[in-house]
DNA sequence: ATCAGATGTTAACTTGAAGCAACATTAAGG
DNA sequence: CCTTAATGTTGCTTCAAGTTAACATCTGAT
């Protein structure tokens, strides 16, 4: 990604701590099945320098690598339930009273700070 | 990404279903939320071109927007199981007898087909 | 210990991702 | 209906993600 300092390039600790779990994961899950880091990029489509970022948790690297290394996994069913919305109870609660199409303040904001 | 069709361009259907569906949650968690892509975007530390790709399941898209859009909706969480190793039936069952660091032909296939 | 293969590292190169700006379109609210 | 804000779209620029190749290092098996 272009410009200077996004989040691919110093992520808040919590994402990063999030990828190199899922990175870590991935690798796990590859030597189970005993494939290498070039057959599990083949089977992808991908160069296996890639996978090797995927297994670092690497911020900027398409979403495209890690999904399709699940795939190849077969794990893609793990990412069903993410960000699922009738799972998400703090949405749910939310939800109640409005469901709008798009983003709107709720009012003319006139508490005038 | 540079060189031509690579799985970002032409993702198997089954990881391009998947990124829809997780676009849509994705957006679905931040009009629950009453926010725009801007504010989101502004959380995240992106553009909100980039938020309108991660809802509408860019596959070349890095993979920090996607979670740091999670993270931003404080659902973070959801990744956490995401290729758990202890929830990886396949893998547990094809561990037992071998515990791998490295990858490794099981033989020298010297079956020469 | 030796050997072979897997993984890590580096470098040069190409292409597209992401930033920004301006405009078009859509939809919510009064 | 009319205004206003949110979202979609386009074009341009910049910079790094991804590719390839060659070499280094590590690991596991014999």
């Amino acid at each position: 990604m272009p410009n200077p300092t996004t989040i691919a390039t110093v992520p808040p600790a919590a994402v990063e701590a999030a990828l190199e779990r899922l990175g870590r994961n991935i690798r796990t899950a590859r030597l189970r099945r005993l494939l290498t880091q070039a057959q599990l990029a083949e089977r992808v489509g991908i160069s296996r320098f890639v996978v090797a970022g995927v297994e670092q948790g690497k911020p900027s690297t398409g979403i495209a690598a890690y999904v399709g290394a699940l795939w190849a996994l077969g794990l893609l069913e793990d990412l069903l339930p993410v960000a699922d919305p009738s799972e998400d109870a703090q949405g749910i609660a939310l939800e109640r009273a409005r469901a709008p199409k798009r983003a709107r303040r709720a009012q003319t904001l006139d508490d005038d700070f």
